[in-house]
RNA sequence: GUCCCCAUCGUCUAGAGGCCUAGGACACCGCCCUUUCACGGCGAUAACACGAGUUCGAAUCUCGUUGGGGACGCCA
């Protein structure tokens, strides 16, 4: 039985690097048909927020990727921590290190200056004949791991193949502050083993915690998961993505008008891919997801590709959804929104234009608030020979069948009538109505407009006309 | 600096020795469609980082170089 887990830590928002691995986490489980577990890593006490927790769940909600196990949260397991490390201690894996901090600080800066890697030089580490340093009285001592010194370790990682690390190369890590609690990469080890995790699948940032943990795994005696490292996500510019790089919050997206499904997808694409495949849903994912056929290397993040890929969502989504999605942001920009013409029509009308719910709504916003044409406009786009058309729609329209097709007649029979090309009456009649030179078909836009609003705008600018300079 | 990992169009990628005069997608450019703006259709430009091997044959295997990313916390 397979069992994955994402494992966040609460000091921020859900970033989409950590959609990613929740979603390739989430999606191998559920295509094994095994159990995606939502663990919340919050032992960093002065960085994990409630809010935080609250902005993580919620982002997960949006996306929509739901887990069968969780959330468990560390804070509340810290008993059992505190059995295995007592454990640890026993067994003689583990020892009280009562080196300061600033003591450890200097002896790291020394061995940086000489070009090596800052380690803790095992000083505290008991050896058989080995004589400890006098124990300090003022200070509370840290535990510290008893790594392995000869050998290395290896494991066979999902996505990148056989990695091996010296035991050389690590050092003796801190699993427990002066207070008694413990620290990240021995609270991993000991969820990881408690929880039956089968597949850690995580970003590429633990690749270096990885040995560690398998060698406390060992000292445990607990059977070793299988690992998977997912490359970073980066910016267009190939530095690690940070808030430079524009919107990496979750949430930020769909505040900008995303589909979480769209986003999903262009995630899913970033770093995997499936053949040609470009857009696919939820359940193709999940059937096709392979953990070795992630890309072994970081891949950039291209906001163009995602807006392309939220504008493939946007066109075949329900008009009822778009609608109700579209609804709560009209509301904030025209004062007294009625949805009148229907919202569901006006979207049906729009959205294959649009690339977020953000441009759609612009557009829609047409339909409910009206604002005069500038001279600029007028000047730019009604000619004098338009005039006669108008005057004749003006009439015509109070008494045809309002409707797209009769709307497009008449247009259609006053152009020929007065000698006008389609252009020469449709951009007129375009920016007189809406005020803006851009809209969808004019016939389609008059129809939604309504014959009311249309004959009275059409009516007020025909009154306003000034009469030929006689 | 030390260790780990990586390397195909500008970007995301297909490619697991001959199917590759390297395919798809985004972006960019051009043309078409057109009632404006879009959508859409068609087309063009564009890549196997470099150098040695192995092999009848290498984008695909090996080594090196260069470049990039990650890690080196009493953060996770």
């Amino acid at each position: 039985m397979i069992r994955t887990r994402f494992a966040p830590s609460p000091t921020g928002y859900l970033h989409i690097g950590g959609a990613r691995t929740a979603l390739f986490s989430r999606a191998y489980a559920r295509r094994h048909g095994g159990t995606f577990i939502l663990r919340v890593e919050d032992t960093d006490l002065e960085r994990s927020t409630p809010e935080s927790v609250e902005a993580i769940l919620e982002g997960m909600r949006w996306l929509g990727l739901d887990y069968d196990e969780g959330p468990y949260y560390q804070m509340q397991r810290m008993p059992r921590y505190k059995e295995v490390l007592a454990q640890l201690l026993a067994s003689g894996h583990a020892y009280h290190c009562y080196a300061s901090r600033e003591e450890v600080e200097a002896m790291r800066e020394r061995q940086r200056l000489a070009g090596l890697k800052p380690r803790y030089d095992g000083r505290w580490r008991p050896e058989p004949g080995k004589i400890l340093p006098s124990v300090p009285a003022d200070v509370m001592p840290v535990v510290r791991f008893k790594n392995p010194v000869e050998g290395g370790v290896a494991w066979h990682d999902l996505v990148k193949g056989t990695i091996e690390i010296a035991n050389a190369e690590l050092d003796d890590l801190i699993i427990a502050r002066p207070d008694g609690t413990p620290t990240y990469n021995f609270c991993v080890v000991v969820d990881d083993w408690d929880m039956q995790i089968t597949h850690v699948i995580r970003g590429d940032d633990h690749v270096n915690n990885t040995p560690r943990q398998i060698n406390i795994l060992k000292a445990l005696g607990a059977a070793l998961p299988l690992y998977a490292h997912v490359p970073m996500i980066l910016g267009a510019d190939g530095e690690r993505l940070s808030k430079r790089h524009g919107a990496v919050s979750v949430l930020q997206y769909q505040e900008d008008g995303y589909l979480p499904e769209a986003l999903l997808n262009y995630l899913a694409r970033l770093g995997w891919a499936h053949g040609d495949e470009e857009i696919f849903t939820m359940e193709q994912f999940v059937e096709w997801f392979d953990l070795e056929a992630i890309s072994r290397s970081p891949a950039r993040f291209n906001p163009e590709k995602l807006l392309w890929t939220n504008q493939q969502y946007l066109k075949t989504a329900d008009n009822h959804r778009l609608a109700e999605l579209v609804r709560p942001r009209l509301e904030r920009i025209v004062p007294g929104f009625v949805a009148e013409p229907p919202l569901a029509d006006v979207v049906q009308l729009l959205k294959e234009r649009a690339g977020t719910l953000a441009d759609l709504t612009e557009a829609a916003a047409l339909f409910y608030r009206y604002t005069e044409p500038t001279e600029e406009m007028l000047a730019a786009h009604v000619g004098a020979d338009a005039v006669p058309a108008l005057r004749q729609l003006a009439a015509q329209f109070g008494r045809i069948e309002w409707t797209k097709t009769e709307i497009n007649a008449a247009i259609k029979t006053a152009a020929a009538e007065c000698g006008l090309k389609m252009p020469g009456i449709a951009m007129p009649l375009r920016v007189i109505v809406t005020g803006t030179p851009h809209t969808p078909g004019i016939d389609a836009t008059l129809a939604l407009v309504g014959r009311t609003a249309v004959l009275q705008r059409l009516q007020h600018f025909l009154n306003n006309l000034q009469p030929p300079a006689a």
